[in-house]
RNA sequence: CGGAGUGUAGUGUAACGGCUAACAUACCCGCUUUGGGAGCGGGCGAUUCCGGGUUCGAAUCCCGGCACUCCGACCA
């Protein structure tokens, strides 16, 4: 993509209404634009790191065998009230239509898979089934925060298993904790992130979540080295070890953190709210167990943000980077450098490179300036100083070190 | 939902109760310049969040509302 075409440009100072590091660099570099407490509309460049999140995620679901699908935003009251959930759920946006009908904007959708699944699952032979989808849900947060991380609107994967015994949900909730610990460490963020035990809430003694450190997080947890495990402080009281090397707890290390996952056995919780069966090889209808398995797709853009970034702004991992290359010409009235320039971009993109290609025409150091904002894992600088060697500028985001390397070095992927 | 703070061009700031609300930046035009946010000249852009009140006079003081941020409560 052409820089001189992208029409959300970075600015020159952070916000003022914004006093979390991830959205300030996230607003400052143009990858959001805030507009209202906990919403925020992606801009291209913020798009493109979700999509590329969202791709790293789907990878490791398909390999799990998880099928992906689409369910609405907007959802019925009588699903939730078989559940309870319509009095019980609090942080949720209830809405009538004309009629005077009454719906929810989902926060989650175990309403909606379970009784889906009543027109389609039959049969013993039909399980397991897991489904997922990346989808905006909505929470009427009394207090939005820390800029994408505690949003009112946010886009979340939720993946639903079901299966005919515990010990089949056990072995793909086992699954899922693995794919999940994939997804993070391709993410950069496997040093930062701990699984983590957590209350269960109305229905399971406890869950698991996968908690990101740092400071900007909302929740303390007791983590152990040894193990890559901790203990979220909610139920430090019913805990006293590390399940792994039995370390007591108050010899753990507390830490902030943000949730960014969580997998979770609801057995037959649904199941049973809706009647949901199967018929068995004797033709018992039997009632299938159910596991749901939440990442927060929009915060963890933001935990990227957050957590990734440094003075001179974002850093993106080889992963989720919305380009693979940073290409700025310096001195774009030059017709050489620009040639050369434009020749260099449409020779890179043809050898697969993903470039963002700064053809601007202002001042060097504005370009290096948003070449560290924006905080793509390369930077590539062309001006006629290079070009009498014909060479070009090859800096890593996270390093000082400059290289020149000829173009022909570049193409060869 | 309780508490605190802040609301002034797109963005960031300034302005004692008193002149046509100032400066920087961004943006537009011209010239010049191109290795870490260059320079010169010209220009566009504001019902000072909204409503009421006090006053000869309100961006400024008072009341109410709204918005945003922070602390707390809440967060299957």
């Amino acid at each position: 993509m052409r820089q001189s075409e992208l029409f959300a440009r970075t600015r020159r100072e952070a916000p003022k209404d914004e006093a979390s590091r991830n959205a300030e660099l996230l607003i400052q570099a143009g990858f959001v634009n805030k507009e209202s407490s906990g919403v925020y509309s992606y801009l291209p460049l913020g798009l493109l790191v979700l999509r590329r999140i969202e791709a790293v995620v789907r990878q490791e679901l398909t390999s799990l065998g998880a099928i992906e699908m689409l369910m609405p935003a907007l959802q019925t009251k009588d699903n939730w009230q078989a559940t309870g959930r319509w009095d019980t759920f609090t942080d949720v946006y209830k809405l009538k239509d004309s009629s005077g009908k009454d719906f929810i904007l989902g926060p989650t959708h175990e309403e909606v898979i379970t009784p889906l699944l009543k027109n389609f699952l039959s049969s013993y032979h039909d399980l397991p089934i897991s489904v997922y989808q990346f989808q905006t849900k909505f929470r009427d947060e009394k207090r939005a925060k820390s800029g994408l991380l505690r949003g009112r609107e946010f886009v979340m994967k939720d993946l639903y298993s079901f299966h005919r015994t515990p010990a089949d949900l056990d072995q793909f909730y086992a699954r899922v904790a693995n794919s999940y610990r994939n997804v993070f460490e391709q993410l950069g963020l496997g040093r930062y992130t701990y699984l983590t035990l957590a209350s269960g809430g109305a229905f399971a003694p406890h869950s698991e979540e996968f908690q990101v450190i740092t400071p900007a997080g909302e929740d303390t947890i007791h983590v152990c080295d040894n193990c890559r495990l901790a203990i979220n402080s909610e139920i430090v009281n019913e805990v006293s070890e590390c399940s792994g090397c039995h370390t007591p707890v108050a010899k753990l290390r507390v830490e902030r953190a943000i949730e960014v996952g969580n997998i979770f056995k609801l057995k037959t919780r649904f199941t049973e709210a809706f009647d949901l069966c199967y018929k068995s090889e004797s033709g018992q209808l039997e009632r299938p167990v159910m596991g749901c398995y939440g990442l927060g797709i929009t915060r963890t853009l933001g935990v990227l943000a957050e957590v990734l970034s440094d003075d001179g702004g974002l850093v993106w991992p080889e992963a989720v980077t919305p380009f693979d290359l940073h290409l700025l010409i310096l001195g774009p009235e030059n017709a050489d450098v620009r040639a050369a320039g434009d020749k260099l971009y449409s020779d890179l993109g043809a050898a697969g490179w993903r470039v963002l290609y700064d053809d601007r025409a202002v001042s060097a150091g504005e370009k290096f300036a948003d070449a560290d904002l924006i905080g793509l894992p390369r930077r590539l600088v062309m001006s006629a100083k290079t070009l009498t060697t014909g060479q070009v500028e090859v800096k890593q985001r996270s390093s000082r070190e400059v290289q020149l390397m000829f173009p022909s070095e570049l193409l060869g992927r």
